[in-house]
DNA sequence: CCGATATTTCTATAATTATCGAAATATAGA
DNA sequence: TCTATATTTCGATAATTATAGAAATATCGG
């Protein structure tokens, strides 16, 4: 993933809304979910979930796909896992950051808000 | 960390002279760089990177120590920390994305496949 | 104190990003 | 086809962020 992947894909996470969207979408998993119900859910206006949505996906950080009338958003954890990856490369000293965060995952609570 | 602590840090990483800068300073480590050497190392005026590093002070990312005439920066490796924490967790569905990068970060090549 | 160096703050301007109503597009069902 | 639903695109505006020269501040050596 190269720099400027990386800075689209921050520049993504770094909004209010759409951080919140893309946690949506990532404990949502492959079922995604319909961009009005994203909105509804964060209390945006359709029109500006739709741009938030937008950037998000021209970073690559979700996908979409039509279903009926409904447009289906799914996080891309496969590019969520390269800007991990690049930031632990690059902005982590090698060790240090994932380290202190306890590099075995699995055990947290971090699942239970599905 | 809070969601607005890290829209802050994500928003002062997602700008071109301000991850360089942090690139560099984490690989500078705990001596860390003068302002003055940092914005020649990366081809900006002075003026500019103030601005920048300013930012990334803001953002928690960096802390500064004055030195005689210079100011030096540092990265701050438990910001960070708490950043990739932040990702990991609420932003990788647990596991997906940590997992997938390799989780014994130490060896340098696992990036090399998207 | 003075002159040189290092950096920040000020100021103005340019560029980008966010907001959201209204209009347009796509789909579905009667 | 007509109407209702779901979403995007358009357009206008507001808000934020970036750029960089000039002036101000701090420190040092003499």
């Amino acid at each position: 993933m190269d720099a400027e992947t990386v800075i689209r894909a921050l520049g993504a996470l770094a909004q209010e809304h759409r951080l919140a969207a893309f946690r949506l979408l990532v404990q949502a998993g492959a079922d995604g979910m319909a961009a009005g119900a994203i909105a509804e859910r964060l209390g945006v206006p359709a029109s500006s979930m739709s741009f938030h949505l937008a950037q998000l996906g021209h970073a690559g950080l979700v996908s979409q796909r039509r279903e009926s009338r409904s447009i289906i958003y799914v996080a891309d954890y496969a590019a969520m896992g390269g800007l991990m990856g690049y930031l632990t490369e690059n902005c982590c000293a090698g060790v240090a950051c994932v380290a202190d965060t306890g590099c075995s995952v699995s055990d947290n609570e971090e699942r239970t808000a599905a």
